[in-house]
RNA sequence: GGGUUGGUAGCUCAAUGGUAGAGCAGUGCCCUUUUAAGGCAUUGGUUCUGGGUUCGAGUCCCAGCCAACCCA
């Protein structure tokens, strides 16, 4: 939809571009050598030392002869001073054609302004990209959340508090590599399209091979290969990466998201609700200063604080419901639905009775638990792949990590008694005998060693860490309808 | 899938059914240390799309598209 006359305000930064070519000059630059992003010419910085530096003009201060800009990149902005008398008659009437928005390279010596800002004094500069949209308002930034979402770019040139959400969900990352790294973990990557979408209930996106006329899944959880590496005789390995569901789009769901599993042979359910505490604890320390996470509005008010503070809260998921409803397990199925109709939960789309029960845990625990709760010994429904618990069967041996109100984190004692795991997913799977995994079941028939399991939904970790209300929030590009 | 709210200049936002406006950005002029620079002047609109009601619609009604929030 290129419309065959430009606004004017495109039309001039045209001109200025063939303007810029008519002075000889290359409106779009090639490498430029610079001491380092612009945070560390920052560090660098000291007066009348040499510097160059490169990134985007961000801010114009026309005085005249004299011209202060901001030279910005996501790691910060410098501000550099022009003159013609530094860099010539002929090269300021070149810069009389950029604009806020180009990516020029500078080179100057470090000066200290009267209002005591560290400042390059250019003695000469190259174009390396003119820019031929505008930018955002300076000062409001992008607000448009469709504008946020579609054209990300224009979101972290001008919101300085959305670069800082993307700059720690990296930190975190890496963090989390480092800190299973530290305990020896390795990382390991598995088959994204898979056969048989195994290892969670969900709809799967479906693809298809073409050369061996094969229709695959994008998967829904790596589980099932990682288990074949545990098989396969490594004893800690986790993947960090994206996992693929058919389902809706909300503030809480993308059909893309990222997980980390891992799996630690020998260890139990309990030991990895210690790994997941410690780890989680790490990088609150690390990445948000402190164990008291701060959520707020727009307008910059606290709507509530996350104490992560050690040690977190364990309690049975039978124990809470208690909690909520006294004479839960005495009631009638029948009556238990009275009661949440008295309560005014709709179940009426559950079928089973634990799904009436985890309905109940999911609006009046779940929902209400803003610090960490492990919520342990789960009916068994809920888990097909965990193991029983010895001396309760109808449990299984699992945690469920309830943090902000979400689910952040499962963790299991892995089932590994093959008889046992294809009776679950034979019953999982209603009958439909194409969906049986029977590799898997395979690779466990040669002995899966015991071992304990973790997933930890980053992008709703990221979340509760920066305080980001939708998930769109701490993804570079959510999913969007087209346009 | 259902409900609510919204879509106006490049951006941020105004505008009882009665001449579509402001700030920033842009353009021109002034200014040799500014930093949301300042001063003076000024350009810029298919009001998301398509219908309808009306003497008259950005505004009311219907349908659609996109988005945000809530519910399922």
């Amino acid at each position: 939809m290129e419309s065959t006359e430009l606004s004017e305000l495109l039309a001039i930064r045209r001109q200025k571009l063939d303007a810029i070519r008519a002075a000889g000059v290359d409106p779009f630059g090639r490498g430029y050598e610079t001491d380092g992003t612009i945070a560390e010419v920052r560090a660098k910085f000291s007066e009348g030392a040499a510097l160059r530096a490169a990134g985007r003009i961000t801010a114009h201060r026309d005085m005249g002869k004299s011209q202060f800009l901001d030279l910005s990149d996501a790691t910060g902005r410098i501000q550099i001073f022009l003159h013609a008398k530094e860099i010539g008659e002929e090269a300021f009437a070149v810069f009389k054609n950029l604009d806020i928005g180009d990516f020029i390279g500078v080179e100057g010596e470090g000066f200290v302004t009267r209002t005591g800002e560290n400042t390059i004094r250019v003695k000469s500069f190259t174009v390396l990209a003119k820019s031929l949209k505008p930018l955002p308002d300076k000062w409001h930034g992008v607000q448009d959340t469709e504008i946020k979402y579609r054209q990300r770019y224009l979101d972290l040139i001008s919101n300085g508090d959305s670069r800082e959400v993307f700059l720690k969900r990296i930190r975190i990352v890496r963090e989390i590599r480092r800190f299973l790294e530290d305990r020896g973990f390795i990382e390991v990557e598995t088959p994204m399209m898979q056969t048989i979408a195994g290892g969670a209930a969900a709809e799967p996106f479906k693809t298809h091979h073409n050369a061996l006329g094969l229709d695959l899944y994008l998967r829904i959880a790596p589980e099932l290969y990682l288990k074949r590496l545990l098989v396969g005789g490594f004893p800690k390995i986790f993947e960090l990466n994206r996992n693929f569901r058919n389902e809706g789009i909300s503030r809480r769901h993308n059909p893309e998201f990222t997980m980390l599993e891992a799996y630690w042979a020998f260890a139990d359910f309990e030991k990895m609700a210690d790994l997941v505490e410690e780890m989680i604890c790490h990088l609150a320390e690390t990445v948000c200063g402190g164990m008291k996470i701060e959520h707020k509005d727009a307008d910059g008010n606290v709507t509530k604080t996350i104490d992560l503070t050690r040690p977190w809260k364990r309690a049975r998921y039978a124990d809470l419901i208690r909690g909520v409803i006294p004479d839960w397990y005495d009631l009638t199925p029948q009556l238990r639905r009275q009661r949440c109709a008295e309560l005014g939960l709709d179940v009426s789309q559950c079928v089973a009775d634990y799904e009436v029960t985890q309905h109940v845990f999911e609006k009046l625990v779940e929902e209400k638990t803003m610090d960490p709760l492990f919520v342990t010994h789960c009916p068994k429904e809920l888990v097909p792949l965990a193991k029983q618990n010895a001396e309760d069967p109808s449990v299984v041996d699992v945690y469920e990590l309830v943090i902000n109100g979400q689910e952040i984190s499962p963790g299991y004692s892995e089932l590994n008694d093959p008889i046992v795991q294809r009776q679950r997913l034979e019953e999982q799977s209603g009958g439909e005998v194409q969906k049986l995994d029977n590799d898997f079941l395979e690779a466990l028939e040669h002995g899966m060693p015991p071992a304990g399991g973790i997933g930890i939904g980053i992008d709703r970790l990221v979340m509760m860490l920066t305080g980001a209300e939708s998930i769109r929030d701490v993804l570079f590009f959510p999913h969007m309808k087209p346009r």
